[in-house]
RNA sequence: GGGAUCUUAGCUCAGCUGGGAGAGCAUCUGCCUUACAAGCAGAGGGUCAUAGGUUCGAGCCCUAUAGGUCCCACCA
């Protein structure tokens, strides 16, 4: 049964049908299994509402990524997917959507749009799984949640009532963030701040009892004066000293307002006169705390002015501000209107500028939660990667403020607290107690508020295995390992899971939080839909294919920081791709018709082992860079060897032993049993990387051995059915071969000179050449006798001859000089003497600087008295070679006069 | 106001704990050498933002400056 590749490499088709078959088989399906070790990453949830953009596309790659490299290891590797309900965000697409149905979301009522949100969550939910599918992510999709199932919504219930049996979660009226287009309250992490071209409107306030007297103000909101309850100086403020208890008739609406004295007012800044509306600013809200002064909200929930602005009632909170500053400019108390940049502050969903507002709404008391998860950061029991991102982290928690839990929304965990409208009696209880346990009224009825959606996803790490289930799952698999997500919600989400982890679990949630930054645009610009730049990636998978999309996210760029997302760079992934592929169908042409068996280690020559220890290294290396989690350089060294060793030297030096079969056996064996072996190696340290043209290539070969006992040269020593669950490489001391990897390394050298020589002279490749290569060193002279069969072909010579010293070499040979040899070929009438004078001189130049350098060095006493020995020592051979070079490029040119 | 981060080849970016400046793309030259023209071979191109400092030695560490990006913050 023999397979054929295709001669370019096609994605299409092949990617289904792998992943169709990974997911048949259920590779990706982790069991509990105490013989292994577990090894577990949760995938952050996606918005139902979503649709894969990069950012998605980045995210899951590399954690699929760590997962297949984890899985290869031998752990037992849970990859935990899910999606997340996304209340605002989906509750606003669902409202949207059926308004263009023409139904009106509150005509249809609570029930009725839940109904519905559901409904679209069956049809659209299953949308952006079905392309972090395309992208090959090897996720435990048996095991798929939803943050409103019914085993997350026990957790969110549970986890409430705990907190608030703590009390830790409190119902209270205090000031929010209060979005007046979606109707709700918001935390403040949602809230972005912008700084916006405003105005500072100086006012007059006027001093009850004292005719012609004043206090001016300066404020950003003039429409806020109507619920001014007092006006504040500085105490320390030696010019208002005398108005601190007296009144003030506030303008407009002609309530008697205090002047008070607090040290919140900045003597330096506007006029040291502020005025104080605690229902509408959060720092006015703690100064009327503190003074108890009266709290008068004067907005609807939609910003327009409600009863208690007077005449103003009804009017929109811009238009209200603008038909107060013409009222105070005709009653002659508007003193002056200045320009005034200043932060304002907005909602992150829609951009609406927030209305800071006194409500009840619940909230989760911070100070004592947060501090075992500032502990554990410190202590390193969570790493942040970069680690960077542990001072944004402290900054956070250092300054963090109860969070506002509650929203005025329907698509959500709804709250477990029930109210007797009787007696007002609170009960905060699993379900509703049917009975008001204070009056016993039986017409409790639930909390109409649902809790922000990141109340459900800061369980995430245990919920999905179970909690609060003492379950198998969870005893195993948590806590988790690695998080990886990108840095723009470490507050959202990161912070809010760690705390929680301690709090519900004893424990951190993961060890280490792997952060990555933005996919831009090819100009640096954020991807948006607005803007319409952004690029998606199933448009780049439909064209490149997903290895390709995978291997572009996951270079260039270092960790945690944004990169930007252009066409050529997956053109070049996918031009790697299709360089595998090729090498593969060089290896399986060869292959084809052999049986090829171990050689014994004499059978093996020195390219062989040079590329065996090569390959040798590189697995330590990728390992050692993927234990820390740099992905880019680990799949860079891959890539590297792959292409620039690999195909560009060992199987060009392998031709010549494949094509002559019959010749050489033995030496054909090795060389193609070493092909295989160092490809499956290199397709093995890829595969985490890119998936799909690795097994195919694995599973082609596989299949192309047709050994009847089902022996093979696989390194396991039986057939696999998939390189997903083969072994991933180890370092081994038995294929470290110095001594080859400098033979050849030498030879590479000469040949890269020789071309260098035929390039510059103008000698074309076709015109095969007499080399002589002249060593004045035994060994190196024993090298390169021994490996004429392996590069002659290569430096394009017809006939090498290895000599010590110029015997019988015509004086008008051209030659190149490298560390141990001068190689000569004489081209008699082809031959451009000014030509070689030229590229010899330019060769004495460099070798100038480089013994400048190096003498300049170890002429420094300071160096040679501080510097490590082995760096000293390290230098000295390198001048000695380059004596050396010089020598006999100085003799060269020496000849050509 | 506080903080982070960036400034390296024409472009986009790597460069791990300080020890001879790299990649991809682009450019130039020559090659259809039977795995690959999505390729092969060769070449050119950088006072590593600026100014100081530490060091035998600095792209890398320290200080300051300039410019860019971002985050946080209650100055009305």
């Amino acid at each position: 049964m023999k397979k054929e590749l295709a001669k370019t490499y096609d994605p299409k088709g092949l990617e289904d049908r792998l992943y169709k078959k990974w997911e048949d088989k259920k590779y990706f399906h982790a069991e509990v299994d105490r013989t292994k070790k577990p090894f577990t990453i949760v995938m952050p949830p996606p918005n139902i509402t979503g649709q894969l953009h990069m950012g998605h596309a980045l995210d899951n790659t590399m954690q699929d990524i760590l997962i297949r490299y984890k899985r290869m290891q031998g752990y037992n590797a849970l990859w935990q997917p899910g999606t997340d309900h996304a209340s605002i965000a989906t509750e606003v697409k669902v409202t949207e959507a059926l308004k263009e149905q023409g139904i009106d979301k509150k005509e249809l009522g609570r029930e009725g749009f839940l109904k519905k949100a559901w409904e679209w969550r069956e049809e659209y939910g299953g949308r952006i799984i079905n392309q972090l599918k395309k992208l090959g992510s090897s996720a435990d999709w048996d095991r798929e949640r939803f943050t409103m199932d019914e085993g997350c919504s026990n957790a969110v219930k549970e986890v409430f009532i705990k907190l608030y049996e703590k009390g830790l979660i409190y119902k209270g009226s205090r000031i929010i963030n209060w979005c007046p287009v979606c109707k709700t309250s918001i935390s403040d992490a949602e809230v972005e701040h912008e700084e916006q071209n405003g105005f500072f409107w100086h006012i007059n306030y006027p001093v009850k009892g004292e005719e012609g007297r004043f206090v001016e103000i300066a404020t950003t909101r003039p429409e806020t004066l109507l619920g001014d309850t007092a006006v504040a100086v500085n105490p320390e403020d030696e010019r208002y000293q005398d108005l601190i208890g007296k009144t003030l008739i506030l303008p407009l609406v002609g309530r008697e307002i205090p002047v008070i004295a607090d040290h919140y007012v900045d003597k330096e800044f506007g006029t040291g006169c502020v005025k104080i509306t605690p229902a509408h600013d959060p720092n006015d809200f703690e100064v009327g705390k503190r003074h108890n002064l009266p709290e008068i909200n004067v907005m609807n929930d939609d910003a327009t002015i409600n009863e208690n602005g007077g005449v103003y009632a009804g009017m929109d909170r811009y238009e209200a501000r603008k038909k107060i500053v013409e009222d105070l400019q005709e009653q002659g108390l508007l003193v002056k209107i200045q320009p005034h940049t200043h932060s304002v502050g907005t909602h992150d969903r829609c951009k609406t500028t927030v209305e800071p507002l006194v409500k009840q709404q619940w909230f989760v008391k911070m100070d004592e939660l947060i501090k075992p998860a500032v502990e554990g950061v410190k202590k390193g029991e969570i790493k942040l990667l970069p680690e960077r991102m542990e001072k944004i982290y402290f900054n956070w928690t250092d300054n963090i403020r109860d969070w506002c839990i509650s929203r005025q929304l329907w698509w959500g965990h709804r709250i477990p607290a029930y109210y007797c409208p009787d007696c007002g009696e609170m009960v905060v209880a699993r379900e509703n107690p049917g009975k008001c346990p204070k009056c016993g009224c039986t017409t409790m009825t639930q909390d109409e508020d649902t809790l922000d959606t990141w109340f459900s996803s800061a369980l995430w790490p245990f919920s999905t295995l179970g909690w609060p289930d003492q379950t198998e799952d969870l005893d195993y698999f948590y806590p988790n390992d690695v998080l990886v997500t990108g840095y723009d919600i470490i507050f959202f989400w990161v912070i809010r899971m760690i705390f929680s982890g301690y709090e519900q679990m004893g424990e951190a949630p993961f060890h280490t939080v792997l952060f990555h930054g933005l996919v831009r645009d090819s100009q640096g610009r954020k991807m948006s839909k607005s803007l319409g730049n952004g690029i998606d990636p199933l448009e780049v998978i439909d064209k490149y294919g997903a290895d390709a999309l995978r291997l572009t996210l996951i270079t260039g760029n270092a960790p945690g920081n944004d990169m930007r997302f252009y066409w050529e760079r997956v053109e070049a992934s996918r031009n790697f791709a299709n360089k595998v592929w090729n090498a593969s169908r060089f290896i399986l042409m060869n292959l084809e018709g052999m049986t090829v068996t171990e050689p014994k280690e004499e059978e093996l020559e020195a390219a062989d082992r040079w590329i065996l220890s090569k390959a040798n290294t590189l697995a330590k290396d990728v390992t050692e860079n993927m234990d820390k989690f740099e992905l880019g350089i680990a799949v860079q060294k891959v890539y590297d060897f792959i292409w620039d060793e690999f195909c560009d030297w060992y199987i060009e030096m392998a031709k010549t032993r494949t094509s002559r079969k019959e010749e050489n056996p033995a030496s054909a064996n090795a060389a193609l049993w070493t092909l295989k072996i160092v490809l499956i190696q290199a397709l093995k340290l890829l595969h985490p990387f890119m998936p799909f043209i690795t097994e195919e290539i694995f599973c082609t070969l596989q299949a192309e051995e047709e050994s009847p006992s089902g022996d093979t040269c696989m390194p396991s020593g039986k057939k696999e059915e998939t390189i997903m669950l083969s072994s991933w490489p180890v370092y081994a001391e038995s294929r470290n071969y110095p001594a080859e990897e400098e033979m050849i390394e030498t030879v590479k050298e000469a040949v890269r000179a020789v071309r260098n020589l035929r390039s510059e002279m103008d000698v074309p490749p076709s015109k095969k050449a007499h080399i002589y290569v002249v060593c004045e060193e035994q060994k190196h002279a024993e090298t390169f006798e021994s490996l004429v069969s392996t590069y002659a072909g290569m430096m394009g010579a017809m006939k090498v001859q290895v000599q010590r010293d110029k015997t019988g070499i015509a004086g008008d040979a051209v030659s190149a000089v490298t560390g141990a040899a001068v190689l000569y070929i004489p081209l008699e009438d082809l031959v451009d003497f000014e030509k070689e004078r030229e590229r010899l001189t330019k060769e004495k130049e460099r070798l100038e600087k480089e013994l400048a350098r190096s003498n300049g060095m170890l002429n420094n006493e300071k160096f040679l008295s501080r510097a490590p020995e082995s760096k000293i020592q390290e230098e000295k051979e390198k001048l000695a070679k380059y004596e050396q070079m010089m020598a006999q490029v100085c003799e060269r040119l020496g000849q050509l006069k």
